[in-house]
Formats: structure tokens, sequence, C-alpha cells
RNA sequence: GGCCCCGUAGCUCAGCGGAUAGAGCAGUAGCCUUCUAAGCUAUUGGUCGCAGGUUCGAUUCCUGCCGGGGUCACCA
């Protein structure tokens, strides 16, 4: 548990003893609002609570006037050593060395578990990520999301969650045609013909020369004297499956790995048809119905015709117009299918699901979550995080990539280029529905300026000062567990608890940035972090006494190692939920 | 035109309904070869786009504007 949710129970606990001492009653619903929170300015004590705010209006009390009497009750508890009223009613309090020995002790008996929580009751949750069409490698477009997709995964892994990893393969619709008949003009190529140019509206791309070639030595020329309709199936299926791989390479360069590859071509599957059966779920729910739709406002499309279709009544759930689950040509649309995808996994028994997808999607995101409530009945839910583009920058200057040539910069080159750590850690050290700005430059400086390096390098500072202790001072035992037995109240310099504090307030981060799905929290909490290392390591410079190792001084030498050993494993702990490397020394 | 996201220091951005709104860069002023380095310390700088509303309390929630981006049946 963290230290916050435990002093909100202590508070609870207060006020019941406060109100039952009383004969007072107060309605449930108020006390749910209150909370314990790290106050904003720490010179105002370690915990604060707002609970004298929240309910003295309803007992007929000032404020500071119910806080009193609350802070009387806390008073006694053992950790607390001070009670303030301040501010317009907070109630502050500072808590004993012990209490943050006892902390500091707990990071090093955990180790990277340190954080980590049981909150989700080992819920199943479907976090669904990257489902990059197979046409063709990754490009950095793709990267954001399954960067994103992988960390949120991670943390609800870390709150105790049961989640699946989960990639749809768009191996069923026209484009894949497509990828078939630009795999198939290659595939003349191989056996020697001279193509040209690439037509338009065929991929263009180099990457499909190798699968031209595979067909050329599985067929001989066999195919050149079938009909499209025969051999399209044979090299539709070839080239997906090569591009299925070459994508998997692109996603190990990147450290993603996903627990299940959905195909959506296995969803019309003979036998067990989960489009028919999702559809007919919506029917028989009343909100599948035959009928026309308005034309968009504004630019109305050149081939736009009113006609009736088989529209699903997604407007019930929260969408703006209806949606056709049927093309014209009587097959489904791409929507039917994804409806049967999230069909399917409600089947598999998940309530909850989670999408990762591109800015450019942000459309979709109404009638994909009205249709998940609409055919589970409620039961199940989805929420869509959306990741706006990523910008590349080369020294400042703004990289050019042409779709149309196929001239886009790929993941794997990226990746090749700045390394996995840096281009996870960047892709994360933004919001994701805000924009980002990448600069290769940047990412690969080793200064203060790279904030990966910044991070990476507290944790490789850390492996250095232990050891060099034991290089300065034989016979020391610096395992963890060890190191937490050593007297951590001799840690009384401000920078040291304030780097105590800082760590405590991890595991209550790790929660929030579950709950809000925000892995970009917990990359901002480790630079802040590695900056008050870095700044109290620096400390040591001007006044020497600071220093971890003091050869003279063993029990505050393990005292401080203590300190430094718990600083790295938060710090690894914290890199792991993002996918980035904790090195112990920097090259 | 509808819908979604964004608007916070000169720039790039943090900020779960709480107290005097923060960080990096840039600027300014100093310091500097240290347990392992790729610098350190201090400091200037704000009508939180505008206007209302809810609240004990709003940068945060709601509504309406303004500005920027994305998207808009029958592709996937």
């Amino acid at each position: 548990m963290n230290l916050f949710s435990d002093f909100e129970q202590r508070v609870r606990a207060a006020l019941h003893t406060l109100f039952s001492e009383q004969g007072r009653e107060v309605d449930a619903g108020l006390i749910d609002r209150v909370g314990v929170e790290p106050p904003r300015d720490r010179a105002h004590g370690d915990v604060s609570t707002n609970a004298a705010l929240v309910l003295s209006k309803p007992l007929g009390l000032k404020p500071r006037e119910l806080g009193v009497e609350l802070g009387m009750i806390l008073e006694k508890d053992e950790d607390v050593v001070a009670v303030e009223i301040a501010g317009p009613g907070f109630i502050n309090l500072r808590l004993s060395d012990a209490f943050w020995a006892r902390q500091l002790a707990a990071i090093l008996t955990s180790g990277t578990a340190y954080g980590h929580s049981e909150v989700g009751a080992e819920k199943p949750v479907n976090v669904e990520y990257v489902s990059a069409n197979p046409t063709g490698p990754m490009h950095v477009g793709h990267c954001r999301g399954a960067v994103v997709g992988d960390a949120i995964a991670s943390l609800l892994a870390a709150t105790g969650h049961a989640v699946t990893r989960e990639y749809y393969i768009n191996d069923a619709g026209g484009q894949v045609d497509v990828l078939a008949r630009s795999a198939f003009l290659r595939y003349r190529e191989a056996l020697g013909e001279d193509i040209g140019e690439i037509p338009r509206g065929l991929y263009p791309g180099d990457y499909l020369k190798p699968v031209g070639e595979a067909l050329k030595d599985e067929f001989g020329d066999k195919l050149l004297a079938q009909d499209e309709s025969e051999w399209l199936p044979e090299v539709r299926d070839r080239a997906i499956s090569a591009m299925m791989s070459m994508i998997r390479n692109d996603l190990a360069d990147l450290g993603v790995s996903h627990d299940v590859f959905y195909s959506e071509r296995s969803l019309r599957a003979e036998g067990h048809d989960r489009v028919a059966q999702a559809v007919q779920a919506l029917r028989d729910r009343g909100l599948v119905y035959q009928g026309t739709l308005p034309p968009p406002k504004g630019q109305l499309p050149d081939d736009w015709e009113d006609r009736e279709q088989t529209l699903f009544r997604s407007t019930e759930f929260g969408d703006d117009v209806d949606r056709p689950l049927l093309k014209s040509d009587g097959s489904y649309t791409y929507f039917a299918s994804d409806i049967a995808y999230h069909y399917d996994k409600y089947l598999r028994g998940f309530r909850d699901m989670i999408d990762v997808l591109g800015a450019d999607h942000g459309g979709y995101v109404k009638r994909m979550k009205a249709a998940v409530t609409a055919m589970s009945g409620g039961e199940a839910e989805l929420e869509i995080r959306l990741c706006q583009l990523v910008k590349l920058f080369r020294a400042g200057e703004p990289v050019r990539m042409s779709k149309r040539s196929g001239d886009l910069v790929t993941l794997s080159e990226v990746v090749e280029e700045v390394g996995r750590d840096a281009v996870r850690f960047m892709m994360l050290f933004r919001k994701a529905d805000a924009p980002l700005d990448f600069d290769f430059q940047t990412v690969t400086e080793q200064s203060k300026d790279n904030p990966v390096f910044y991070v990476q390098y507290a944790h490789a500072r850390t492996a250095s000062v232990r050891r060099q202790a034991k290089e300065e001072i034989s016979d020391l035992d610096l395992r963890p567990t060890e190191l937490a037995k050593a007297d951590l109240t001799l840690l009384e310099d401000e920078g040291e608890r304030g780097l105590i504090r800082l760590m405590a307030d991890w595991p209550r981060l790790v929660q929030l940035s579950a709950e809000a799905q925000e892995p970009h929290r917990v990359a901002f909490y480790l630079y802040d972090l590695a900056s008050a290392f870095h700044a109290h390591w620096n400390r040591g410079k001007d006044s020497p006494q600071l220093r971890f190792i003091k050869p003279e001084q063993r029990e505050l030498t393990l005292a401080r190692l203590a300190l430094v050993s718990a600083l790295g494993t938060v710090v690894r702990s914290g890199l792991e939920i993002l996918g980035v490397q904790a090195p112990d020394e920097m090259h």
C-alpha cells in the first residue's frame, strides 16, 4: 500500500473516533471526498489532508476548528511528530524519522517490485496496440502507439491486472489484395521481366522484392499462366506472412511484445463466423435497421449517393450518426469486423478493453465504444487512448518524408540510429495526446540536455558508487536486504530526506499513472528523481561531509549506501515499466 | 458545418478540484578538474486563450466564444 492511502485510512479512523465521541454522523459520500496527498510545498509537511475543509460545513464548524479537533487525535499516532493547521484548513502532518527509515528499508527488501500493488485484483484487461496493417514495415508513425500501448500494459500489470497484450492483423480487406498484386509484380520481376515503374495504387517499396523471389522459388513460373482469382489467395497468404514476420522483427527491435496476434480473417472462419454472430447480437437487441444516412455537413463527397443501407443504431450510445455494417456489395464493412473482433474479446471474458490508436482514428472512438457497450449489454467497457503524431527533426531541422515514393522513415532505421532506449523513453516523455517533436541529435547526446541519458546516468551513478564503496572499504555487505538493516535514521541531511520522500511517492505515482493510463507520468517522475539525485551528488563537491562514502564512518556509509541502492532500485523499477534498460555504467 | 485533441514563462512542455502555478532550454551572474565522468550553483521571467457557471476553493469540472491541428457514409 502506498503511504498516502495508508494515512487516508488513519485519517478516516480518526474521523470515526471523533464523530462517535460526539455522537455525530456524516454522510458517507462526504467522507469519500476526504483525501490524503503530498502537500504541493514540502515545507508544509509530509502529508496533508483536506478533511477539515470537506467536512466543516455540514457539521456547522469552521474548518480550522474541526482541524484542531482532528489534529488532536492524529497527534497520538506514533508515526506523527507534528500536526499543523494551515491555509484555509489543511491539516499537515510531519512524520517521524523512524517512519521514513521504514519506507527506505521497504524499498530495499521489495526490490523492483516496490511500487507494485494488487489494486487491479487480477481483473482481466485487454490492451490492443500497434495493429499496423500487414502491408509493409513499420514506420515511425506506428512507433509511438507501440511504446505507449506497451507501457500502459506494463503499468496495468504492475498494479495487479491480468493483462493481455494484443495485435489485430487487418488481413481481410482490400488492401491486402493490393499487397498481393504488388507482390505479384515483384514475382514477375524476379522471373526476369522488366516491370518498369510501379503503377499508382500499388505498394512501391523494395521490401516486396524478397517476397517476389520467394514466390519464384516456390512456384517457378507457374503462377503466370493463372487468372488473378487463382493466384491471388496464394500470393496474398505468403505476402501477409512475410510482412508480419517483418513487423514482428521491427517490434522485437523496439522491445515490444504481444501475447496474441489476432487475425481479422480468422473471424470469418467456417463454422464460427464471429462477424455474423456479432451482428446477430446487435440485431437481437433491436439495434440494427435498414435506413438512410443524412449526407455529411460541409464538404459533400463527389460520389455521394442517398441510398438505404444496413445500419447499427450507435446514436443510442452517444455516437453522432448511425453506422453502416454492410457495404453496397453486401460484404461486411471494416467496422462490422471490428465489432466482431471486440465481441470476440468479450466472449473471451474481457470486460475491460483498451485500444491505443493514432490520432487520425479519432473519429472512430465514439462508434467503437458504442458498439462494445451495445453488444455486451453494458457489461464491457472500451477505453481508447489516442496518440498524436510524431514530428522528426535532425538538429532542429525537420526531416522530410514522402509517403508517395515510399520514402518513409522506418521504425528499424530510427531504432538502429538512436537505440531502443532513446526511442522508447522519448516517445513517453510527453503526454500521449500532445504532438511530439523527436530530434535525432538530442536523443543521442551524452549530456544533461538528453533526458534518456540523464535518467540512465542516475542509475549508472548508483552502481558506480557501490563499486567505489567496495574498493574503498573492504568487507562491506552491500546486498539490499543487509543494507536495509543499517541505522537509516542517520540520514539527517535535508537532501537525503528529500530523496527518501520522493522515492516514497513512487507507489502512489504508479497507481495514479495506471488509473489515468498515462505512462508519461512515470517518465517525468524518473526525470525529477534523477534530477534530485544528481543535485544531491553535486552537493558533495562543496560539502565533503555529504559524500556517500566515508571510510571512517562505517555506519553512516552503510546508511547512505542504502539510500543510493534504494534510489537505483526505484529508477530501475520505473525504467522497467517504460521498457528501458537501466545500465550499470555509461559508455 | 459536426465531432475529437490542444492553447500555461521568449521556446519546448509538466501540473489526481486545493495553499505563493513548476521544470528544461534560452537569458543574466558566479563557480569548476570531484566517490565516475560526459559540468555545477544561483537568478530574471506568468491577465494559466477570452467570457460566464458549479464549488468553501477552478489552470483543473461544465457551457459558449476565439485561435491551432486532426477527422468526417459505402477504405482499412
